[in-house]
DNA sequence: TGGTTGACAGTCC
DNA sequence: CGGACTGCCAACC
């Protein structure tokens, strides 16, 4: 394995994880409403931004899930077994999901 | 359900 | 600097 240089967070990156940081433990955002949280109107630059998180999971970036109630991606990718990680961090918290879907959205989505 | 379109940070010419 | 391209997305057909 050849750690490839590594690049400091940008301004951008160190906003996106302090927002990230305030979502409690048990609960999920997606990446929509952190976008409008931080003023920033594209969710996909969230996404970027936690894709490339370096302090997960003290940042919580397992807590920010996609609009429809699915997981979204993890580790930089969209699927497979980085997703099943997400997934067992948050069944840690207490947070679950069921055929791909999160259970009680109403007490576990948190709107800042 | 699925495709299209919008938005935008970061990377690489 | 400019533009093309990609990406843990999402609203709207």
């Amino acid at each position: 394995m050849h750690a490839m240089p590594t690049r400091p967070p940008t301004q951008f990156e160190l906003r996106v994880y302090r927002a990230t940081t305030k979502i409690p433990r048990g609960r999920v955002t997606t990446y929509g409403l952190l976008a409008r949280h931080i003023r920033c109107r594209s969710a996909q630059a969230i996404g970027q931004a936690l894709s490339r998180n370096p302090f997960a999971p003290e940042v919580p970036c397992h807590r920010v899930i996609a609009s429809d109630m699915t997981l979204g991606g993890f580790a930089g990718r969209s699927g497979g077994k980085t997703v099943a990680r997400k997934n067992e961090l948050l069944a840690a918290e207490g947070v679950e999901f069921r055929t791909g879907r999160l259970l009680d959205p109403e007490r576990r989505l948190y709107r800042f």
